[in-house]
DNA sequence: GACGGCTCCAAA
DNA sequence: AACTTTTGGAGCCGTC
């Protein structure tokens, strides 16, 4: 069963759809304050919700205390669908742009001050028809995709991505502000007034400056840096931490900490803390399928998804809880074998570390460039060490490296390239394919042509990464959706953040909260999951996806 | 003063 | 150690 449900200037709508997609029944308007109280009893039915934007819909029925099990979140799903070449031929795919193809209007969410239930005053973006009629086109063209299993199953991770999204904010990541002060006042020394810098942070200046000889220097003026390296006789074309670290003077140490003490200061420093910790969590603003590729991407909210190693520390788990956490090792190159069918890239990913199974292979001679080879062909390096043994590598590998050669090459021809489950890439912009027809031309000049090829190759660079980075977004996805649904068994009708839940996401890691006694259970959950995720995305295809799981009480302790 | 481009660094 | 992918954010600096 399917129920939608959209804005009406009355109210909220509940409508039945049939599995046709048609509608049955009679609608229902409630006013949008009683909204959760007539979700929460047909929720007990088990339907899948239909709605425009997860990110409107479900915070305000979280707020009430509603969990929802599933839904279609149309705009994701219409995201995938338009672009997908499994449904380039249906009926959405060549419809006309519209509000469907904008993304969330979440400027007009954020910024109502008021509850998010006061949505009567506002202009109503859905009407009814339209999501009843988006719902409809969407069902055909994945009924007459080329493979409907596949795309479906992308549709239902991606919205139960959303469902994850919307809870793990609203539950948020236990964040100790006193752990994280006490950090900031070891590194970086007492709160200074705004807008001073904080004493350890100016002592290390004053040792540059001397080292310099540049009383008046500005150390976050990247030229005034540079002027001043040049005039103590080091010759660097930037100031990047990498490049100091090759040098030697007296100059360099106390100018890498003052970077690293100024960055700690910018990106997580109290105002990170003051903007981002409310009542002992930190709510990460995660936007589903923000990212081309699949990924999410996240926003406002401090960055969760650059949440530094250096700070985790503060992320301590309530009395009696733990930290369940589990990241999936070398999940790329084991997405690579599996999309790819190579067997022998398979099999030296079944022991457990696949860079030690490349070695054992005699494809290349040490861990590290193995991993540095496998890095290289899946972002598709030329030059260096990475470039030098792409040979030995491709000889060992066939099919892995084929299948991201010929995404490359797809890429540097303008053509589309797609997941696993279907999500395929963007073309390149006019601009590209301008500059690639210009090289053609009468009047292209060597630089034109050089120039184009040059972007063809960043094209398929582009590409040749697609496949990999979006397919194992795909499988981080299935994880967590498998995960969720298994969490939710383990609570056992408790809500969700009186019961074990996840409260943070990173791309191919997960963390979940539960009480201490759950943990080995959770552990168990998060590894059935993963397993499970392989399965559904390849079937019988013997890749494995171990997981790294630590049972913690703080977030640093993990890895 | 707003804005965009640039540099640098955090994550996977 | 980077090279080579996808991101977000802070600060600087020139332009308007």
């Amino acid at each position: 069963m399917h129920v939608s449900l959209f804005s009406a200037p009355q109210g909220a709508v509940l409508q039945a759809i049939d599995d046709d997609g048609r509608v049955s029944g009679d609608p229902r308007t409630v006013p949008f304050d009683a909204l959760a109280e007539a979700v929460a009893p047909l929720e007990a039915e088990h339907p899948r919700w239909v709605w425009d934007d997860t990110s409107r819909w479900y915070p305000p029925l979280l707020e009430a205390g509603v969990r929802i099990e599933r839904c279609v979140d149309l705009r994701l799903s219409h995201a995938i669908l338009r672009g997908s070449a499994l449904t380039e031929g249906s009926a959405l795919a060549s419809a006309a742009r519209s509000s469907w193809d904008q993304p969330t209007p979440e400027a007009r969410v954020q910024r109502e001050e008021h509850t998010l239930f006061d949505l009567e005053e506002r202009p109503v973006s859905t009407a009814a028809e339209d999501t009843l009629v988006e719902f409809a086109l969407q069902r055909e063209a994945i009924a007459a995709a080329d493979d409907p299993r596949r795309i479906g199953l992308l549709i239902a991770a991606e919205s139960a991505g959303a469902l994850v999204a919307a809870e793990i904010r609203h539950a948020g990541l236990p964040w100790s502000a006193e752990a994280h002060e006490a950090m900031l006042g070891e590194h970086l020394g007492p709160r200074p007034p705004s807008g001073q810098r904080p004493e350890k942070l100016e002592a290390v200046l004053a040792r540059l400056r001397d080292a310099l000889e540049a009383p008046a220097l500005n150390p976050d003026s990247p030229a005034d840096l540079l002027k001043a390296l040049g005039v103590a006789g080091l010759m660097v074309k930037s100031t990047r931490s990498w490049e100091l670290k090759k040098l030697k003077h007296p100059a360099i140490a106390p100018l890498l900490e003052y970077k690293k003490l100024a960055r700690l200061l910018a990106a997580n420093g109290w105002h990170w803390l003051d903007t981002n910790v409310r009542d002992g969590r930190f709510h990460p603003d995660y936007v589903p399928g923000g990212v081309v590729t699949g990924r999410w991407a996240s926003k406002g909210g401090g960055g969760a998804l650059q949440l530094p190693k250096q700070i985790r520390g503060a992320v301590i788990a309530d009395p009696g809880w733990k930290f369940v956490v589990a990241d999936a090792s070398q999940l790329e190159p084991r997405i690579l074998a599996a999309l790819s069918g190579d067997r022998g890239m398979a099999e030296a990913g079944s022991a457990g570390d696949l860079y030690a199974g490349i070695v054992a292979s005699g494809a290349v001679a040490t861990r590290d460039e193995a991993k540095v080879a496998m890095l290289g062909a899946m972002y598709g390096a030329t030059t260096g060490e990475s470039g030098r043994l792409m040979p030995a590598l491709t000889r060992a590998y066939p099919r892995a490296i084929g299948l991201v050669e010929e995404a490359a090459r797809a890429g540097e021809k303008g053509e589309v390239v797609t997941t696993r489950l279907g999500r395929s890439s963007p073309r390149p912009g006019s601009e590209w394919r301008e500059g690639q027809a210009e090289a053609y031309g009468e009047t292209a000049t060597d630089a034109d042509a050089s120039r184009a090829r040059g972007q063809a190759r960043g094209w398929g660079r582009f590409t040749r990464n697609f496949v990999v980075q979006g397919s194992a977004a795909e499988w981080a996805l299935c994880w967590m959706a498998g995960l969720r649904g298994r969490l939710h068994e383990i609570g056992g009708g408790l809500w969700i953040t009186d019961s074990p839940h996840l409260v943070f996401f990173m791309h191919d890691e997960v963390v979940v909260h539960c009480p201490e006694g759950l943990a080995a259970e959770v552990e168990a959950a998060v590894r059935a999951a993963a397993a499970e995720a392989g399965r559904l995305m390849f079937g019988p295809m013997p890749v494995t996806f171990p997981l790294t799981v630590a049972v913690v009480d703080n977030y640093g302790q993990a890895k």
